[in-house]
DNA sequence: TGTGAATGTAAAACATGTTTGACAAGGAGG
DNA sequence: CCTCCTTGTCAAACATGTTTTACATTCACA
């Protein structure tokens, strides 16, 4: 599912690391969920609003998502 | 993570079971996740948030959850 | 009574998300 | 040039979410 971390992660002008550890994940998985590898965990999802200051349903593009 | 699915979904009068069918798990899924036994996929709580004409941010109870 | 609808639960198999450790490449600045 | 920081990537192990099959309970109601 695609998102807006990257964009709003440099807004703030944050690393991929450092949001790492702001949502206590490593620092692959941010760089995976930028990229599209995966969709994070609901868990995550809310940490990472929060860490970037928005909400999971603005930080996360859901199209109905037929495949 | 805490929700507001079953009084929702009662709202709605709807079962788990239609529930299951409208957003593309089994019965089961939602139960469990009803009852708290885990945390739905991001997908899937978007989907339960749509079908519940809510929001993931409104649905599930975020708290920071330090365990 | 008894039948069907709704819910709770459980184990095994399977699918997806996350960590660990490691390596490569680009840019900024000494 | 050298070094550090940042990002991309990969494979194996591990953790969590989902399905399948199956059974038990309760409630409403014929």
């Amino acid at each position: 599912m695609r998102n807006s971390i990257a964009v709003r992660r440099k807004q703030r002008q944050l690393s991929q690391a450092e949001v790492a550890v702001l949502t206590n994940v490593t620092r692959q998985t941010i760089n995976a969920i930028e990229n599209d590898k995966y969709d994070p965990s609901l868990t995550l999802a809310f940490e990472l609003a929060a860490c970037l200051g928005t909400t999971v349903d603005e930080l996360f593009d859901f199209r109905g998502k037929r495949e």
